[in-house]
DNA sequence: TCGTTAAATCGTGATTTCCCGATTAAAGCG
DNA sequence: CGCTTTAATCGGGAAATCACGATTTAACGA
């Protein structure tokens, strides 16, 4: 994983400086405490529907923790089909942590 | 260091979720590039002033970054006098990196 | 005691975030 | 082609954050 940016490191420590999408990132750590789901949560990630009904917020809201937590590079994104799956970025969230323990 | 709890995280991240302070952070770890004062910076901290006049932005700004960063947890404050001296925290720095790593 | 200096706190307007419902877009099925 | 499901985007009101100048508090020296 590239060294982060100063940018990417704000944009990493505001999208987890939310008490909900702090717990996504962490519910993604075990995709198969999930609901099932057509395509298996370990390969290809969990559904945003599901992410929704753990986190107890819309569905507008819940699409945008996401993309929140896209563009912070902390997720990535499977769309199959008419489905979305989201899957933690271990390579970045190694690198933020990482860049805690040296840089900051 | 302590564990940290779900809120310490959400408020360090949050902290950190904005650019001068986390570069203030930073700054910190080399307290003697800052200018001399009476006190040694590399003992009892950086004093607010310089921090001031390093991030560029008013004193009231620069009071209440460092109010942010201290209920964060991320670093002390050293009342000498009339002086306000701010350190970095390493342990709870180190905490929140190895929470990074291990937990979210 | 009277200034002076350092820093915290107060009061503010501007901006951003938060979170929702409504709408739109796209996929898949009968 | 309609109908349903999934999710992104739009629009907006409420709340929080941002950054400032002004004020207050506290320490110190003349």
């Amino acid at each position: 994983m590239a060294k982060l940016t100063e940018d990417e490191l704000v944009a990493a420590f505001k999208a987890l400086g939310h008490p909900t999408r702090l717990a996504i990132l962490g519910w993604l750590g075990d995709p198969e405490s999930f609901p099932p789901q057509d395509q298996p949560a370990g390969e290809v990630g969990v559904c945003l529907k599901h992410i929704q009904a753990r986190a107890g917020v819309s569905q507008s809201t819940a699409s945008q923790f996401m993309a929140v937590l896209q563009r912070a590079g902390l997720v990535t994104c499977n769309r199959v089909g008419p489905w979305s799956h989201y899957q933690r970025n271990e390579a970045a969230i190694d690198a933020l942590g990482k860049s805690v323990l040296a840089d900051v």
